[in-house]
DNA sequence: CATGAATGAGTTTTCATTCAT
DNA sequence: CATGAATGAAAACTCATTCAT
């Protein structure tokens, strides 16, 4: 029965990372404060540092594992066709109110200003690329990694803009998009 | 007479300006604090709210037009190539050790949560787009604006990526972005 | 069985002690904090107000309970030579790093401000100044007492000196410190 | 006339510096904090940042400030007689309300934390301590130094001591001093 | 005996802004 | 035009202590 303290606390944790993600997308990294984010979770202010050593380390954890927790949703497997993948990646910016999309960008930026939270963003980054890229490799693309560097950044920008300009009209873009998933037929009409 | 203390007066102001632009990518968007502007630009902390209504406003003043300049000074006109087009906007992402380049997303960020800044920032990327879907179209590119959208998108990412690993290659990348840019090759043409 | 328990909750309260003896010395009486405390003595946070009425009851204990056991440590009897007990005296500041001799110099402090611990300091130095002044009366000092007085207070700001500057001469005033201890021959050698 | 402002500020500095000294010695270095500061000076708390760079910074230029003018006025010239500047030195001790003489104390052990303020109670210290060795000198003393040094550290063992008990009696401990300031007469009177 | 979650008051410090001069 | 003092709110963080389990 001693858990039950456990447990409660292990909810606690939970509830003050998932109050972080919000708010860094609604206010943005640094206007995170730990009274805001106490009120989100609905638990007293001086909890937050009780669970975390500090705001920034709270701030990391939530990002990194929202994102991780983003790329394995999003499973890019070989029986997955081009379009239809492309069809997914730009679904994911359309969704949502500009919330999870702007968490990438904010991660980014905060990330250029803490060495630690970079080694960590850019593992994942770089294990998304490599994802990516495989994905392209195994349907043929003659240049994968250099094409999934451009696409990962194509997305991120679309959703920093797409948050600017929410009318911006994403349908579109995925005939240009598609022009990068398929290069090999370009050049070659025979 | 007088002329001299307007003088120094516009002196103050653009130099306040100068540094908020400088320190908006080195410390982050809500980092620049009053203390640590009138620092760098060399003057009194009083006269920040001498010469500016709000904190807010110079930061949004020094960021939109620290990227209008931007603008201006990358002219894309008829006469230049397409490939020559693309190896000087990225260019401008390559140069200045992840300076310039970091101020776009942070003013994207901050105009996500000021009106009017969203305004502001909402018209000259308007502007952008629309001068390099022009250009695009000169060269009888047959979808410029989403291309255009997609290229901006693509470039403001990349910009991220690159303050975040230094080490990216975008080199490699161009190759990518011109598929964007030759689109007419592909697939049917007839 | 029941002892075993018994058992470790004794070994948890002296290691608490001695974790408290320590980092009086390290970082100050007033730095002491239940959290580091705990860390140090290898036992979880509760257990300090488990085993102990509160913080400051701790730190007293500690502190009187190590004066006490010095005071205990360092017997002056009558069979030890003046000079002999001197070397004894002096060498207690020269030993350890700084560590138990600002242990004196941090506790007359806090016993300012804490009447129940002056109470107990009280005790423990008037009876080290009279077996101070009992050691020196059996060697026929004409003035024990006041004696005494001065010499412990000599020691504790030599401690306290030394600590401040560990190249402090501390052999170099034995010989003043033996003026002091042969005040017969002065005056009249006869 | 713009200078009362100014005049204002170095006013409140001042205030600032000489309720840090009382409080010091009121309450232990430790124990100072801001608010307290700012109530016993009379001032808002938030000008004690706008003076001082940091509490430390404050306490340190209070305490130094406070140990260099104590040393200003004592002077120890050479037409001061040994016995007069005796009475002097343990005067200074009996005076105020246990005030100024736990001054010394708490500082020597700040100052074995904080590098900055040792270097500059190490200053201090070697100062006074070589005009009491000049002025030991200057009576045909045959050991300046180390007397001094001994004198030094009796003087505020005496002074520690005699906060934790008001009814020590120094008027006694004079004579036993005075063993130190006239050793020629010991031993080899010739 | 022991644990760890929780609390509320406390700490230093930074800040944008105002204003008298 | 410019200065620097002042203010009050807010920031992150630490703490001793309590208590349910």
């Amino acid at each position: 029965m001693e858990r039950i303290a456990t447990e409660r606390g292990r909810e606690v944790r939970r509830g003050l990372l998932a109050a972080a993600v919000e708010l860094i997308t609604e206010l943005g990294w640094n206007a995170v404060s730990t009274r805001i984010l106490a009120e989100r979770a609905g638990v007293r202010p001086g909890l937050v540092h009780y669970h975390f050593a500090s705001l920034p380390a709270l701030l990391n954890e939530a990002a990194t594992g929202a994102i991780a927790r983003f790329a394995d949703t999003a499973p890019l497997t070989a029986e997955l066709s081009l379009d239809d993948g492309l069809d997914l990646l730009v679904g994911t910016i359309a969704e949502a109110p500009g919330a999870i999309s702007l968490l990438f960008s904010e991660t980014y930026l905060a990330a250029t200003r803490d060495p630690d939270l970079r080694r960590r963003v850019g593992e994942l980054t770089a294990a998304f690329n490599s994802s990516l890229a495989g994905w392209l490799a195994s349907h043929g693309h003659p240049a994968p990694s250099p094409t999934a560097t451009v696409l990962t950044a194509a997305l991120d920008g679309l959703a920093l803009h797409k948050a600017l300009d929410p009318a911006l009209d994403l349908v579109g873009t995925k005939a240009v998009l598609r022009a990068i998933l398929h290069p090999e037929r370009e050049g070659n009409p025979s």
